[in-house]
DNA sequence: GGTGATACTGGAACGGTGTTCCAGGGAAAT
DNA sequence: ATTTCCCTGGAACACCGTTCCAGTATCACC
């Protein structure tokens, strides 16, 4: 016992594949995506580039595990809920992942692969089919919610990503209605006219209006 | 007269903002995102990095040129139309314009500032006012719209990307099927159970039964 | 205790990027 | 003829992702 009392645990806190993915969470969210570099990340690890590259194979895959980890979260699921409510709650969950850590979406939503989309396709998927959706309809009424999704996700990556991190919301709303208000009002009628209820509307209830309007079109398939 | 005859006009093709924005079109159709450098551009125009700079600010402000020449086209507004039939010609359009041009989806959905999609915004918004709408929903449902429309534009820009350029759709769709069919039965049932309709799917008319879908979400807020 | 093998480190270096700088050329004005 | 000024394009800078590799610490076995 005496030989293994002294645990070799930590020798000087090992670098490890999840305390890389943390570090570049907080990387991304504090410096933004461009703030995501090996010479960054090596110095807040205190060790060098080469290093990181035993652990994880080039910039994409460290990307994808920071998606990973801060989506992996937001897809926790609820059995007792009815099919619109979960559609809700999980839309509603990647909606504040997302405005957590902005640079999530931008990833989403560029990437290459499906993978990080496709266990949220699977779980929007199951509750199209418990609204009794007919058959032939679920990979339409899947996708669509999905986009929907994602979509918001870019845009709203966008919003939050602009306005400085020290700036409320509210101050930023109200920049982007102003900004509206500007605009040529023989081109721009229409946004001029919203200009008023973008300053003071609330994203998260917005996107979560948007839910309900594709539900409502996919419930209506359903009769 | 006789000096000015000697037009200037020609003298080997000069640099102009235009001509850039052309080629770098072109370069981003055909190398990809990746492809467009300031040193390939500089040897397509047959000049230095340096003269480049002189026309353009920096290579936001090429990424966001280009998108717009490529965008501008897919807005045409056509006044006989109905607003539903607008809105999908609209949805379409650009649909169709990404499909040519992925590497503008990307942009467009990862993009920091509105510009590229007040246009669109505006053009959709318009019809959503015609379709009689009321006022207090106009913002939800122009934005519901425009989100979804982007998000179909991110992910498809995502597969026409990853799809070989010379490999045609239904090989891609196949291949995505083929996967989906692989897929854990336990954990990815509901995915699984629509990779045949993936198989043969069409990504177009998928897209205008999205943009319907919601247009009767839409519909139902005005009984 | 020695002695390999193995798992892991981290600094140096490579090719490529966006961007800046600036010495110069060429048409137009004086 | 000379000056002016728009415009050019090559060289240089800082930084990026990535690779390479000499070196260390730890463990298994003799």
């Amino acid at each position: 016992m005496a030989s293994s009392a002294r645990r070799p645990e930590r020798r000087q806190e090992p670098l490890s594949r999840e305390r890389i993915v943390t570090a570049a969470v907080e990387l991304l969210d504090t410096a933004g995506e461009s703030g995501l570099t090996f010479r960054a990340l090596a110095e807040r690890l205190a060790t060098g580039p080469g290093a990181i590259y035993w652990h994880v194979t080039g910039k994409g895959e460290l990307l994808a595990a920071a998606t990973d980890a801060v989506l992996g979260t937001a897809l926790a699921e609820d059995p007792g809920a009815s099919p619109r409510d979960a559609v809700r709650t999980l839309a509603l969950g990647v909606f504040d992942a997302l405005d957590v850590h902005p640079w999530v979406g931008a990833h989403l939503v560029s990437t290459e692969s499906h993978a990080p989309t496709l266990p949220l396709f699977e779980r929007v998927g199951r509750q199209v089919r418990a609204l009794g959706v007919p058959e032939s309809a679920w990979f339409t009424a899947a996708s669509t919610l999905l986009n929907y999704i994602l979509g918001v996700a870019g845009q709203n990556a966008a919003n939050t990503r602009r306005a400085a991190p020290g700036t409320d919301r509210a101050a930023h709303l109200g920049g982007v209605a102003d900004a509206w208000s500007a605009l040529d009002p023989a081109e721009y009628a229409f946004t001029r006219s919203v200009a008023g209820q973008v300053r003071d509307h609330d994203d998260r209830a917005e996107f979560a209006a948007g839910i309900d309007l594709i539900l409502d079109g996919i419930t209506a398939l359903s009769r």
